[in-house]
DNA sequence: CTGAAAGCGCTTACAG
DNA sequence: CTGAAAGCGCTTACAG
């Protein structure tokens, strides 16, 4: 039999109201003596309150929900989340998963439903959207662009540094062609050709391609022969050109560089090994659940600066 | 504001028990005209359902939450969830994922709060946990054991019937290090011994690392020379060994014959490509929602069989 | 074919 | 310092 308030109550000899008032944070209206009896029918039943009665009583639950991208939740998202889980459930708050695929319409049944405390969005939300959680009172935490956009425009930066700094002088830059893998691509393609233009260099190349041979062969075709440094969304991307180019007999890095990014565990092992961009993990990771968690607390300086440091790694593909 | 079923009844001009009956397939109890108007009210109004009144009332939820394990989720893990978050959506559940990293204590926390329609989980769960939930009426959807079990000890008889087949004498199975990656290697290793004795072939060489240089050329000098074919976990596996051989100048598949498992994208991309082991993913992923599906309605026959056909890709490594 | 009423489990003024 | 009562939004016998 599942214990109620109503059993811890007739337990510990109080009243349902005492038992809630206890465990809802105002016990200090109460002696010692009717904490300890509470805190041991609570123990004694294993008494969980109900989760449905609450909201109902309170208008909003414990929970908040996170957004995840259907295409990419790689291990870091996860670590992300894992932390925040984490977090979240020492300050009472349950933090669910929801794949983000389905339909506008099915996360605002879900959002209506569960009434959670917010809604976590790793990429932009459409405006409408937005507004429709916003109407019924639920929080959208969105990423914080300001220091998203940095960290994007920092690795399209480095990459580029990188490689004109080693003397590379004809450019390129190559997306994942399904746009859906490629959320970032463009504001680092963007600083990547600034930053081309800055130092005086020609527009670079920009190339989509998939993570299969043909078509990074096809990619290769585009550039038109030999010489070209090219800067990848991620190493899969590179690992993809790295076997194009080597199934030509193209010599890496003299007749194609290449500069991957993510730093994954397979990229140190293609040959040669990729030089790629890489960052640390946790660093992400606990800033990640800084910046979500003072948004939550409504902490007056929500902008908890995302402040990851990002470096290339220095390989033997560029 | 937020429409309530009070809202909707007023505008229908009935009463809420009318309301509520209409919503919960009780439809077929009234007039087409009452029907109607209801239907009308509810899409003007844009009224959805509270999930805390309806779950209070009811005693148990629409939701259905899923544990996932943190460290392994795959793409075609994330392809199943999202198929089957489609697939429930249309019976009006609603599934969650959780990371199952936390402990017992907080997803008891959390099915208690919920009541979740059922757990599904792709590990077994400890005894204790199921129990727990068991108590509270809490459904708990295990992995097919029968099925998964089979799909597994197939795929290491196939690596192994391949290799054998091939003409391969000194046999070794290689895992992945960090067990909490390897959750299927043991069922796989097992059924490769097997079938190797079963071959007249000694007991294969059983090999553990991790995605990285040092590890797999370590595993390397445990197999004590050149000559050996070994099953890999997956592919990422292989592809640590195979760059471990190739620093060593082991002609691969002559020194080392290797062959994957998964046929990732990338498993074309290493020289030489992969042999591997494939399989249809939408297969997997049609028969795993069908299993879930099958649990979820109480069919009398639960055990829809998840078939799946695996079979060798043969590319260059083995 | 439809509505009044009780009840799901909780919280929160309010009164004492 | 503590309890009786109302109310959160819904569903479901039950009576008509």
């Amino acid at each position: 039999m599942i214990p109620r308030s109503k059993d811890v109550a007739e337990r510990a000899g109080v009243s349902r109201s005492t038992v809630s008032q206890i465990l809802n944070g105002h016990a200090e209206l109460f002696t010692d003596e009717t904490r300890a009896r509470v805190a041991d029918a609570v123990a004694e039943l294993g008494y969980q309150p109900s989760a449905a009665g609450r909201t109902l009583a309170r208008g909003s639950s414990d929970i908040v929900i996170a957004l995840i991208p259907n295409t990419t939740f790689g291990s870091n998202l996860q670590d992300i989340y894992g932390a925040l889980t984490n977090e979240l459930a020492q300050r009472g708050l349950t933090l669910v998963l929801r794949l983000s695929q389905d339909s506008a319409e099915s996360l605002d049944r879900l959002a209506m439903g569960l009434k959670p405390r917010a809604v976590i969005t790793l990429t932009a939300m459409p405006e409408d959207q937005k507004a429709a959680l916003a109407t019924r009172g639920i929080e959208v935490i969105e990423p914080d662009n300001s220091s998203g956009a940095d960290v994007n425009a920092q690795i399209g930066e480095l990459q580029a540094r990188y490689l004109i700094d080693k003397g590379y002088r004809s450019l390129a830059y190559a997306h994942l062609h399904d746009e859906r893998n490629d959320p970032f691509g463009t504001p680092r393609e963007l600083m990547f050709a600034q930053e081309c233009r800055s130092s005086g260099l020609p527009e670079p190349r920009v190339l989509h391609l998939g993570i299969n041979p043909e078509s990074a062969d096809a990619a290769l075709d585009q550039l038109g022969g030999r010489g070209f440094a090219v800067a990848c969304y991620n190493d899969d991307v590179a690992t993809a050109l790295l076997h194009a180019a080597t199934q030509r007999g193209w010599k890496v890095p003299d007749d194609l560089a290449l500069v991957g990014m993510d730093n994954t565990a397979l990229s140190r092992l293609t040959t040669p090994p990729l030089t790629t961009v890489g960052y640390d993990a946790s660093e992400v990771i606990a800033a990640s659940v800084r910046s979500v968690l003072s948004r939550l607390d409504k902490s007056d300086d929500a902008r908890t600066s995302v402040d990851v440091r990002v470096e290339v790694i220095e390989r033997a593909s560029a």
